[in-house]
DNA sequence: TAGATTGTTAATCGATTAACAATC
DNA sequence: TAGATTGTTAATCGATTAACAATC
Protein backbone atom coordinates (compact mmCIF):
# COMPACT_ATOMS: atom_id res chain seq x y z
CA UNK A 1 0.00 0.00 0.00
CA UNK A 2 1.45 3.37 -0.94
CA UNK A 3 2.19 6.08 1.52
CA UNK A 4 0.87 9.60 1.34
CA UNK A 5 3.88 10.56 -0.77
CA UNK A 6 3.30 7.82 -3.35
CA UNK A 7 -0.34 8.78 -3.69
CA UNK A 8 0.63 12.28 -4.72
CA UNK A 9 2.34 10.88 -7.79
CA UNK A 10 -0.78 9.16 -9.07
CA UNK A 11 -2.18 11.17 -11.96
CA UNK A 12 -5.77 12.23 -12.20
CA UNK A 13 -6.24 10.01 -15.24
CA UNK A 14 -5.32 6.96 -13.15
CA UNK A 15 -7.54 8.02 -10.26
CA UNK A 16 -10.51 8.32 -12.62
CA UNK A 17 -9.90 4.79 -13.91
CA UNK A 18 -9.80 3.19 -10.49
CA UNK A 19 -13.57 3.25 -9.94
CA UNK A 20 -14.02 1.69 -13.36
CA UNK A 21 -11.62 -1.10 -12.43
CA UNK A 22 -13.58 -1.69 -9.27
CA UNK A 23 -16.86 -1.78 -11.14
CA UNK A 24 -15.64 -4.16 -13.81
CA UNK A 25 -13.90 -6.48 -11.38
CA UNK A 26 -16.99 -6.63 -9.19
CA UNK A 27 -19.09 -7.52 -12.23
CA UNK A 28 -16.63 -10.23 -13.24
CA UNK A 29 -16.60 -11.61 -9.72
CA UNK A 30 -20.37 -11.68 -9.52
CA UNK A 31 -20.35 -13.38 -12.90
CA UNK A 32 -18.22 -16.16 -11.45
CA UNK A 33 -14.93 -15.24 -13.12
CA UNK A 34 -12.04 -16.19 -10.87
CA UNK A 35 -8.96 -15.01 -12.71
CA UNK A 36 -8.22 -12.61 -15.53
CA UNK A 37 -5.16 -11.40 -17.43
CA UNK A 38 -4.42 -7.73 -17.96
CA UNK A 39 -5.03 -8.43 -21.63
CA UNK A 40 -8.54 -9.80 -21.17
CA UNK A 41 -9.45 -7.11 -18.65
CA UNK A 42 -8.16 -4.45 -21.03
CA UNK A 43 -10.25 -5.77 -23.90
CA UNK A 44 -13.38 -5.75 -21.79
CA UNK A 45 -12.80 -2.15 -20.75
CA UNK A 46 -11.47 -0.61 -23.96
CA UNK A 47 -8.05 -0.03 -22.46
CA UNK A 48 -4.62 -1.53 -23.16
CA UNK A 49 -3.01 -4.24 -21.08
CA UNK A 50 0.03 -2.01 -20.57
CA UNK A 51 -2.12 0.72 -19.16
CA UNK A 52 -3.77 -1.58 -16.66
CA UNK A 53 -0.47 -3.05 -15.47
CA UNK A 54 1.03 0.42 -15.30
CA UNK A 55 -1.93 1.78 -13.35
CA UNK A 56 -1.97 -1.04 -10.82
CA UNK A 57 1.79 -0.88 -10.33
CA UNK A 58 1.41 2.52 -8.63
CA UNK A 59 -0.18 0.67 -5.75
CA UNK A 60 1.65 -2.66 -5.73
CA UNK A 61 2.06 -5.92 -7.56
CA UNK A 62 -1.27 -7.67 -7.37
CA UNK A 63 -0.79 -10.20 -10.16
CA UNK A 64 1.22 -13.29 -10.76
CA UNK A 65 3.28 -14.12 -13.82
CA UNK A 66 1.74 -16.75 -16.04
CA UNK A 67 -1.55 -16.53 -14.16
CA UNK A 68 -2.83 -12.99 -14.24
CA UNK A 69 -4.95 -11.52 -11.47
CA UNK A 70 -7.27 -13.17 -9.01
CA UNK A 71 -10.45 -11.21 -9.65
CA UNK A 72 -11.84 -11.10 -6.12
CA UNK A 73 -8.50 -10.29 -4.53
CA UNK A 74 -7.81 -7.51 -7.00
CA UNK A 75 -11.30 -6.10 -6.58
CA UNK A 76 -10.77 -5.98 -2.83
CA UNK A 77 -7.39 -4.33 -3.26
CA UNK A 78 -8.89 -1.68 -5.51
CA UNK A 79 -11.69 -1.15 -3.01
CA UNK A 80 -9.10 -0.55 -0.33
CA UNK A 81 -7.12 1.83 -2.55
CA UNK A 82 -10.32 3.77 -3.22
CA UNK A 83 -10.92 4.19 0.49
CA UNK A 84 -14.01 2.03 0.46
CA UNK A 85 -12.81 0.33 3.62
CA UNK A 86 -11.87 3.55 5.40
CA UNK A 87 -15.27 3.95 7.01
CA UNK A 88 -16.13 7.30 5.48
CA UNK A 89 -19.26 8.94 6.82
CA UNK A 90 -21.46 11.33 4.86
CA UNK A 91 -24.36 13.71 5.36
CA UNK A 92 -26.70 15.11 2.72
CA UNK A 93 -27.20 18.87 2.79
CA UNK A 94 -30.53 19.82 1.27
CA UNK A 95 -33.49 17.48 0.76
CA UNK A 96 -34.93 18.81 -2.48
CA UNK A 97 -35.55 16.49 -5.38
CA UNK A 98 -31.92 15.73 -5.98
CA UNK A 99 -31.16 15.17 -2.31
CA UNK A 100 -34.17 12.88 -2.06
CA UNK A 101 -33.15 11.00 -5.19
CA UNK A 102 -29.74 10.33 -3.70
CA UNK A 103 -31.16 9.42 -0.30
CA UNK A 104 -33.67 7.01 -1.79
CA UNK A 105 -31.80 5.52 -4.73
CA UNK A 106 -28.09 5.86 -4.34
CA UNK A 107 -26.53 3.07 -2.34
CA UNK A 108 -23.82 4.84 -0.42
CA UNK A 109 -23.14 1.75 1.69
CA UNK A 110 -22.30 -0.20 -1.47
CA UNK A 111 -19.36 2.14 -1.90
CA UNK A 112 -18.22 1.96 1.69
CA UNK A 113 -19.78 5.26 2.71
CA UNK A 114 -22.11 5.40 5.68
CA UNK A 115 -24.91 7.90 5.16
CA UNK A 116 -25.54 9.21 8.66
CA UNK A 117 -28.05 12.03 8.30
CA UNK A 118 -29.65 14.61 6.05
CA UNK A 119 -30.29 18.28 6.74
CA UNK A 120 -32.88 20.74 5.56
CA UNK A 121 -34.38 24.09 6.47
CA UNK A 122 -37.98 23.05 5.89
CA UNK A 123 -39.65 22.52 9.32
CA UNK A 124 -42.07 20.05 7.76
CA UNK A 125 -39.21 17.77 6.74
CA UNK A 126 -37.16 18.09 9.91
CA UNK A 127 -37.87 15.16 12.20
CA UNK A 128 -38.94 12.85 9.38
CA UNK A 129 -36.84 10.20 7.65
CA UNK A 130 -36.09 9.77 3.98
CA UNK A 131 -35.15 6.21 3.12
CA UNK A 132 -34.22 5.40 6.75
CA UNK A 133 -32.01 8.47 7.01
CA UNK A 134 -33.15 11.05 9.59
CA UNK A 135 -33.68 14.61 8.41
CA UNK A 136 -32.33 17.12 10.93
CA UNK A 137 -32.50 20.87 11.18
CA UNK A 138 -29.80 22.62 9.23
CA UNK A 139 -28.94 24.58 12.38
CA UNK A 140 -27.60 21.34 13.84
CA UNK A 141 -25.23 20.63 10.96
CA UNK A 142 -21.97 21.89 12.40
CA UNK A 143 -22.45 20.23 15.74
CA UNK A 144 -23.52 16.97 14.13
CA UNK A 145 -20.55 16.84 11.76
CA UNK A 146 -18.11 17.55 14.56
CA UNK A 147 -19.60 15.07 17.01
CA UNK A 148 -20.07 12.24 14.54
CA UNK A 149 -16.80 12.50 12.64
CA UNK A 150 -18.48 13.11 9.30
CA UNK A 151 -15.94 13.45 6.52
CA UNK A 152 -18.09 13.87 3.39
CA UNK A 153 -20.76 16.50 2.76
CA UNK A 154 -23.12 15.89 -0.14
CA UNK A 155 -24.09 19.34 -1.35
CA UNK A 156 -27.61 19.39 -2.82
CA UNK A 157 -28.68 22.81 -1.57
CA UNK A 158 -29.97 25.64 -3.81
CA UNK A 159 -27.24 27.55 -5.64
CA UNK A 160 -27.55 30.69 -3.58
CA UNK A 161 -26.84 28.72 -0.39
CA UNK A 162 -24.00 26.63 -1.82
CA UNK A 163 -20.96 28.72 -0.98
CA UNK A 164 -22.04 29.46 2.60
CA UNK A 165 -22.99 25.86 3.36
CA UNK A 166 -19.72 24.67 1.88
CA UNK A 167 -17.70 26.97 4.14
CA UNK A 168 -19.75 25.91 7.12
CA UNK A 169 -19.17 22.18 6.65
CA UNK A 170 -15.48 22.77 6.04
CA UNK A 171 -15.33 24.69 9.30
CA UNK A 172 -17.03 21.76 10.97
CA UNK A 173 -14.35 19.39 9.73
CA UNK A 174 -15.41 17.52 6.61
CA UNK A 175 -12.61 16.49 4.26
CA UNK A 176 -14.59 16.25 1.05
CA UNK A 177 -17.53 17.94 -0.60
CA UNK A 178 -19.54 16.12 -3.24
CA UNK A 179 -20.90 19.13 -5.07
CA UNK A 180 -24.15 18.78 -7.01
CA UNK A 181 -25.00 22.48 -7.07
CA UNK A 182 -23.66 23.05 -10.58
CA UNK A 183 -21.70 25.93 -9.11
CA UNK A 184 -17.96 26.41 -9.11
CA UNK A 185 -17.21 26.57 -5.39
CA UNK A 186 -14.39 28.93 -4.65
CA UNK A 187 -12.69 26.74 -2.08
CA UNK A 188 -8.92 26.87 -1.67
CA UNK A 189 -8.70 25.36 1.79
CA UNK A 190 -5.72 22.99 1.89
CA UNK A 191 -6.68 19.41 2.57
CA UNK A 192 -10.24 19.90 1.38
CA UNK A 193 -11.33 18.11 -1.77
CA UNK A 194 -14.29 19.26 -3.84
CA UNK A 195 -15.67 16.76 -6.32
CA UNK A 196 -18.01 18.44 -8.76
CA UNK A 197 -20.90 16.70 -10.45
CA UNK A 198 -21.74 19.18 -13.17
CA UNK A 199 -24.81 17.90 -14.97
CA UNK A 200 -24.73 20.86 -17.32
CA UNK A 201 -21.13 20.23 -18.41
CA UNK A 202 -21.99 16.64 -19.15
CA UNK A 203 -25.08 17.55 -21.17
CA UNK A 204 -23.18 20.21 -23.10
CA UNK A 205 -20.40 17.77 -23.95
CA UNK A 206 -23.07 15.40 -25.26
CA UNK A 207 -24.66 18.27 -27.18
CA UNK A 208 -21.29 19.04 -28.77
CA UNK A 209 -20.68 15.43 -29.71
CA UNK A 210 -24.03 14.95 -31.45
CA UNK A 211 -23.82 18.26 -33.33
CA UNK A 212 -22.64 18.53 -36.95
CA UNK A 213 -21.97 14.85 -37.23
CA UNK B 1 -16.80 27.24 -37.81
CA UNK B 2 -15.09 23.90 -38.25
CA UNK B 3 -16.35 21.17 -40.47
CA UNK B 4 -17.03 17.62 -39.42
CA UNK B 5 -13.43 16.74 -40.20
CA UNK B 6 -11.98 19.51 -38.05
CA UNK B 7 -14.16 18.48 -35.14
CA UNK B 8 -12.69 15.02 -35.17
CA UNK B 9 -9.30 16.47 -34.32
CA UNK B 10 -10.51 18.12 -31.16
CA UNK B 11 -9.30 16.12 -28.18
CA UNK B 12 -11.55 15.01 -25.39
CA UNK B 13 -9.68 17.24 -22.97
CA UNK B 14 -10.63 20.27 -25.04
CA UNK B 15 -14.26 19.17 -25.37
CA UNK B 16 -14.53 18.84 -21.60
CA UNK B 17 -13.22 22.37 -21.13
CA UNK B 18 -15.70 23.96 -23.54
CA UNK B 19 -18.67 23.84 -21.14
CA UNK B 20 -16.49 25.39 -18.47
CA UNK B 21 -15.59 28.23 -20.83
CA UNK B 22 -19.25 28.78 -21.54
CA UNK B 23 -20.11 28.81 -17.86
CA UNK B 24 -17.34 31.23 -16.93
CA UNK B 25 -17.99 33.58 -19.84
CA UNK B 26 -21.68 33.64 -19.05
CA UNK B 27 -20.90 34.52 -15.44
CA UNK B 28 -18.53 37.28 -16.54
CA UNK B 29 -21.11 38.63 -18.94
CA UNK B 30 -23.82 38.64 -16.30
CA UNK B 31 -21.34 40.35 -14.00
CA UNK B 32 -21.01 43.16 -16.53
CA UNK B 33 -17.51 42.31 -17.81
CA UNK B 34 -17.22 43.32 -21.46
CA UNK B 35 -13.78 42.20 -22.49
CA UNK B 36 -11.17 39.81 -21.13
CA UNK B 37 -7.68 38.68 -22.08
CA UNK B 38 -6.73 35.02 -22.31
CA UNK B 39 -4.47 35.72 -19.36
CA UNK B 40 -7.22 37.03 -17.08
CA UNK B 41 -9.64 34.31 -18.16
CA UNK B 42 -6.98 31.69 -17.50
CA UNK B 43 -6.30 32.98 -14.00
CA UNK B 44 -9.98 32.89 -13.15
CA UNK B 45 -10.28 29.29 -14.32
CA UNK B 46 -7.00 27.80 -13.12
CA UNK B 47 -5.78 27.27 -16.67
CA UNK B 48 -2.96 28.83 -18.67
CA UNK B 49 -3.44 31.56 -21.25
CA UNK B 50 -1.70 29.40 -23.85
CA UNK B 51 -4.16 26.61 -23.25
CA UNK B 52 -7.15 28.87 -23.73
CA UNK B 53 -5.79 30.41 -26.93
CA UNK B 54 -4.85 26.96 -28.19
CA UNK B 55 -8.27 25.52 -27.34
CA UNK B 56 -10.19 28.33 -29.02
CA UNK B 57 -7.99 28.24 -32.11
CA UNK B 58 -9.45 24.83 -33.01
CA UNK B 59 -12.67 26.64 -33.79
CA UNK B 60 -11.50 29.97 -35.10
CA UNK B 61 -9.92 33.28 -34.14
CA UNK B 62 -12.34 34.96 -31.80
CA UNK B 63 -10.02 37.51 -30.24
CA UNK B 64 -8.25 40.65 -31.28
CA UNK B 65 -4.61 41.55 -30.70
CA UNK B 66 -4.09 44.16 -28.06
CA UNK B 67 -7.70 43.86 -26.92
CA UNK B 68 -8.45 40.30 -25.95
CA UNK B 69 -11.91 38.78 -26.31
CA UNK B 70 -15.32 40.37 -26.25
CA UNK B 71 -16.98 38.35 -23.50
CA UNK B 72 -20.51 38.20 -24.88
CA UNK B 73 -19.37 37.43 -28.42
CA UNK B 74 -17.06 34.68 -27.27
CA UNK B 75 -19.73 33.21 -25.00
CA UNK B 76 -22.11 33.07 -27.95
CA UNK B 77 -19.47 31.47 -30.15
CA UNK B 78 -18.79 28.81 -27.53
CA UNK B 79 -22.53 28.23 -27.18
CA UNK B 80 -22.73 27.65 -30.91
CA UNK B 81 -19.72 25.32 -30.87
CA UNK B 82 -21.37 23.33 -28.09
CA UNK B 83 -24.50 22.88 -30.17
CA UNK B 84 -26.62 24.98 -27.86
CA UNK B 85 -28.12 26.68 -30.88
CA UNK B 86 -28.76 23.46 -32.81
CA UNK B 87 -32.24 23.00 -31.41
CA UNK B 88 -31.66 19.64 -29.78
CA UNK B 89 -34.73 17.95 -28.39
CA UNK B 90 -34.77 15.52 -25.47
CA UNK B 91 -37.05 13.09 -23.71
CA UNK B 92 -36.69 11.67 -20.21
CA UNK B 93 -37.02 7.90 -19.92
CA UNK B 94 -38.15 6.90 -16.46
CA UNK B 95 -39.81 9.19 -13.92
CA UNK B 96 -38.41 7.84 -10.66
CA UNK B 97 -36.76 10.19 -8.22
CA UNK B 98 -33.86 10.99 -10.48
CA UNK B 99 -36.03 11.55 -13.52
CA UNK B 100 -38.31 13.80 -11.46
CA UNK B 101 -35.33 15.69 -10.05
CA UNK B 102 -34.12 16.43 -13.57
CA UNK B 103 -37.60 17.30 -14.84
CA UNK B 104 -38.24 19.68 -11.96
CA UNK B 105 -34.84 21.21 -11.33
CA UNK B 106 -32.60 20.94 -14.31
CA UNK B 107 -33.05 23.74 -16.80
CA UNK B 108 -32.59 22.00 -20.10
CA UNK B 109 -33.71 25.09 -21.99
CA UNK B 110 -30.87 27.07 -20.46
CA UNK B 111 -28.50 24.78 -22.34
CA UNK B 112 -30.38 24.98 -25.60
CA UNK B 113 -32.13 21.64 -25.19
CA UNK B 114 -35.89 21.45 -25.50
CA UNK B 115 -37.37 18.90 -23.12
CA UNK B 116 -40.34 17.56 -25.04
CA UNK B 117 -41.75 14.70 -22.99
CA UNK B 118 -41.15 12.11 -20.31
CA UNK B 119 -42.03 8.42 -20.34
CA UNK B 120 -42.90 5.92 -17.65
CA UNK B 121 -44.52 2.52 -17.21
CA UNK B 122 -46.57 3.51 -14.16
CA UNK B 123 -50.22 4.01 -15.28
CA UNK B 124 -50.77 6.44 -12.42
CA UNK B 125 -48.11 8.77 -13.80
CA UNK B 126 -49.03 8.48 -17.47
CA UNK B 127 -51.24 11.39 -18.46
CA UNK B 128 -49.93 13.69 -15.73
CA UNK B 129 -47.29 16.37 -16.07
CA UNK B 130 -44.09 16.85 -14.14
CA UNK B 131 -42.88 20.42 -14.20
CA UNK B 132 -44.91 21.23 -17.34
CA UNK B 133 -43.56 18.20 -19.17
CA UNK B 134 -46.18 15.59 -20.11
CA UNK B 135 -45.63 12.01 -18.95
CA UNK B 136 -46.50 9.52 -21.68
CA UNK B 137 -46.76 5.76 -21.76
CA UNK B 138 -43.46 4.07 -22.44
CA UNK B 139 -45.15 2.09 -25.22
CA UNK B 140 -45.37 5.35 -27.16
CA UNK B 141 -41.66 6.12 -26.93
CA UNK B 142 -40.48 4.91 -30.33
CA UNK B 143 -43.28 6.56 -32.23
CA UNK B 144 -42.87 9.80 -30.31
CA UNK B 145 -39.12 10.01 -30.87
CA UNK B 146 -39.50 9.33 -34.57
CA UNK B 147 -42.34 11.76 -35.14
CA UNK B 148 -40.89 14.59 -33.08
CA UNK B 149 -37.28 14.39 -34.19
CA UNK B 150 -35.96 13.78 -30.69
CA UNK B 151 -32.18 13.50 -30.66
CA UNK B 152 -31.35 13.06 -26.97
CA UNK B 153 -32.67 10.38 -24.60
CA UNK B 154 -32.15 10.97 -20.90
CA UNK B 155 -31.87 7.51 -19.39
CA UNK B 156 -33.17 7.40 -15.82
CA UNK B 157 -34.77 3.96 -15.91
CA UNK B 158 -33.98 1.12 -13.47
CA UNK B 159 -30.74 -0.74 -14.25
CA UNK B 160 -32.43 -3.90 -15.46
CA UNK B 161 -34.30 -1.93 -18.12
CA UNK B 162 -31.34 0.22 -19.19
CA UNK B 163 -29.88 -1.82 -22.03
CA UNK B 164 -33.23 -2.60 -23.67
CA UNK B 165 -34.49 0.97 -23.46
CA UNK B 166 -31.18 2.24 -24.84
CA UNK B 167 -31.45 -0.05 -27.88
CA UNK B 168 -35.05 0.96 -28.38
CA UNK B 169 -34.36 4.70 -28.46
CA UNK B 170 -31.39 4.18 -30.77
CA UNK B 171 -33.65 2.24 -33.10
CA UNK B 172 -36.08 5.14 -32.97
CA UNK B 173 -33.38 7.54 -34.07
CA UNK B 174 -31.84 9.43 -31.16
CA UNK B 175 -28.22 10.53 -31.61
CA UNK B 176 -27.21 10.74 -27.97
CA UNK B 177 -27.97 9.01 -24.69
CA UNK B 178 -27.43 10.81 -21.42
CA UNK B 179 -26.97 7.80 -19.20
CA UNK B 180 -27.76 8.10 -15.49
CA UNK B 181 -28.24 4.38 -14.85
CA UNK B 182 -24.75 3.85 -13.47
CA UNK B 183 -24.45 0.98 -15.92
CA UNK B 184 -21.89 0.57 -18.67
CA UNK B 185 -24.11 0.40 -21.75
CA UNK B 186 -22.74 -1.91 -24.34
CA UNK B 187 -23.49 0.29 -27.32
CA UNK B 188 -21.23 0.22 -30.36
CA UNK B 189 -23.64 1.72 -32.87
CA UNK B 190 -21.71 4.12 -35.10
CA UNK B 191 -22.91 7.70 -34.83
CA UNK B 192 -24.45 7.16 -31.40
CA UNK B 193 -22.89 8.95 -28.45
CA UNK B 194 -23.37 7.77 -24.88
CA UNK B 195 -22.52 10.25 -22.16
CA UNK B 196 -22.31 8.53 -18.80
CA UNK B 197 -23.05 10.24 -15.52
CA UNK B 198 -21.58 7.77 -13.07
CA UNK B 199 -22.36 9.02 -9.59
CA UNK B 200 -20.53 6.07 -8.08
CA UNK B 201 -17.31 6.78 -9.96
CA UNK B 202 -17.41 10.35 -8.82
CA UNK B 203 -18.01 9.41 -5.17
CA UNK B 204 -15.26 6.80 -5.27
CA UNK B 205 -12.79 9.30 -6.71
CA UNK B 206 -13.68 11.63 -3.84
CA UNK B 207 -13.31 8.75 -1.40
CA UNK B 208 -9.84 8.07 -2.79
CA UNK B 209 -8.80 11.69 -2.59
CA UNK B 210 -9.79 12.13 1.05
CA UNK B 211 -8.21 8.85 2.16
CA UNK B 212 -4.75 8.62 3.74
CA UNK B 213 -4.11 12.31 3.45
C1' DT C 1 2.59 55.62 -32.06
C1' DA C 2 3.65 52.32 -28.11
C1' DG C 3 1.70 48.75 -25.44
C1' DA C 4 -1.03 44.87 -25.25
C1' DT C 5 -2.45 40.69 -26.69
C1' DT C 6 -3.62 37.52 -30.18
C1' DG C 7 -2.96 33.08 -33.12
C1' DT C 8 0.44 29.86 -34.21
C1' DT C 9 4.74 27.43 -34.35
C1' DA C 10 8.30 25.14 -31.53
C1' DA C 11 9.75 23.08 -27.06
C1' DT C 12 8.56 20.59 -23.09
C1' DC C 13 6.25 17.67 -20.30
C1' DG C 14 3.48 13.82 -19.04
C1' DA C 15 0.74 9.89 -20.20
C1' DT C 16 0.21 5.89 -22.99
C1' DT C 17 2.15 2.11 -25.44
C1' DA C 18 5.69 -1.26 -26.53
C1' DA C 19 9.21 -4.33 -25.27
C1' DC C 20 11.27 -7.70 -22.47
C1' DA C 21 13.60 -9.91 -18.62
C1' DA C 22 11.83 -12.18 -14.61
C1' DT C 23 9.17 -15.87 -13.01
C1' DC C 24 5.00 -18.44 -11.84
C1' DT D 1 9.48 -27.98 -18.25
C1' DA D 2 7.20 -24.79 -21.65
C1' DG D 3 3.86 -21.29 -22.03
C1' DA D 4 1.78 -17.46 -20.18
C1' DT D 5 1.81 -13.27 -18.13
C1' DT D 6 3.49 -10.10 -14.89
C1' DG D 7 6.05 -5.60 -13.34
C1' DT D 8 9.11 -2.32 -15.09
C1' DT D 9 12.09 0.17 -18.15
C1' DA D 10 12.40 2.48 -22.65
C1' DA D 11 10.09 4.53 -26.74
C1' DT D 12 6.33 6.98 -28.56
C1' DC D 13 2.67 9.83 -28.74
C1' DG D 14 -0.24 13.62 -27.54
C1' DA D 15 -1.31 17.51 -24.71
C1' DT D 16 0.32 21.50 -22.38
C1' DT D 17 3.37 25.34 -22.11
C1' DA D 18 6.53 28.76 -23.94
C1' DA D 19 7.95 31.90 -27.34
C1' DC D 20 7.23 35.32 -30.71
C1' DA D 21 5.98 37.56 -35.05
C1' DA D 22 1.80 39.78 -36.45
C1' DT D 23 -1.22 43.42 -35.55
C1' DC D 24 -4.97 45.89 -33.23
Amino acid sequence: MPTKRDRDKVSNAVIRRLPRYYRRLDELHRGGVERISSNALAKSMNLTASQIRQDLSYFGGFGQQGYGYHVETLRDKVAEILGMTSGHKAVVLGCGNLGRALLLNFHFAQYGVQLAAAFDTNPELVGTSIGAVPVLDVAMTEEYIRENGIDIAVLTVPQQAAEAVARMVIGAGVKGIWNFTNMELNIQTPGITVEDVHFADSLLALSYLISDQ
